[in-house]
DNA sequence: AATCCGTCCAACCGCTATGCC
DNA sequence: CGGCATAGCGGTTGGACGGAT
């Protein structure tokens, strides 16, 4: 049956929706969201229970105040991806897509132009605090990621320091995460496929713009092939 | 005390990508 | 290959809240 067949509920969440959501997940694991709502016996919708739980009820969410690096950290990601929220999220532990959002629409720099007036400035306007803004490169999913377990794990719920074992915090993890990505045998496939980069392989590409701006030196045995 | 206004954030909406048949 | 269902994403909205008047 589809969803608008139902009248859902709509609004603020209750503690007790809360709490049916997180058994759910807890009970089924996360996805499948089109049976979340029978299996919790929420009378929502399967996108405001996704949302729901990505946003709030997920575990180690971190919430407050962006800390100074994690706003550089964003100003730095939005100038290379755009509003690709999902992926300046994937960088922060603990940060949602909407909060990074919410906080660049609100604090930041992103603000649309004005219709009329303003048309043509869209795509090299300036924000409210000077930042220029940039058309950034869209990447897509990409077919290949498939085959490649270890990319697929490498998603932002793995960047943290327990997913390789010695890394003593989330910042050597990542550092690690990283230079697997260009060690891995599967490197010379990406690369010969021809029509684009994977989303991790695009992220690895978008830290060595980021390392290479920092002034960081990268051992040629961590990237071994010439960057675009 | 009342009201206005700006800020912030949770949640909804609409669109696109993807997977499956 | 096309159509349909679902997942996921970014844009947008609505309301709560706090400060100013």
């Amino acid at each position: 049956m589809k969803e608008r067949a139902l009248i859902v509920r709509k609004g603020a969440w209750t503690k007790e929706e809360d709490d049916l959501l997180q058994k759910c997940v807890e009970q089924w694991g996360e996805g499948e969201w089109k049976r979340v709502p029978q299996r919790a016996g929420l009378n929502r919708c399967r996108k405001s229970c996704r949302l729901r739980w990505l946003n709030y009820v997920k575990p180690n969410i971190k919430r407050g105040v962006f800390q100074e690096d994690e706003v550089d950290m964003i100003v730095r990601l939005h100038k290379l991806l755009g509003n690709r929220w999902s992926m300046i999220a994937g960088r922060l532990p603990g940060r949602t897509a909407n909060d990074v959002k919410n906080y660049c629409n609100t604090r930041l720099m992103v603000k649309k132009p004005k219709l009329a007036s303003n048309e043509g400035e869209e795509e090299n306007g300036e924000g409210c605090r000077g930042e220029t803004r940039v058309k950034a490169i869209r990447p897509r999913p990409h077919n290949i990621s498939k085959k490649l377990g270890h990319f697929w794990r490498s998603q932002p719920a793995a960047n943290q320091a327990g997913d390789y074992p010695g890394a003593v915090d989330a910042e050597v993890a990542e550092e690690t995460r990283v230079s697997n990505l260009f060690m891995s045998p599967a490197r010379g496939t990406l690369r010969s496929e021809g029509d684009g980069f994977g989303n991790e392989l695009y992220e690895a590409v978008m830290l060595w713009d980021i390392w290479m701006a920092d002034g960081f030196e990268v051992e040629n045995t961590f990237f071994p092939f010439p960057f675009p």
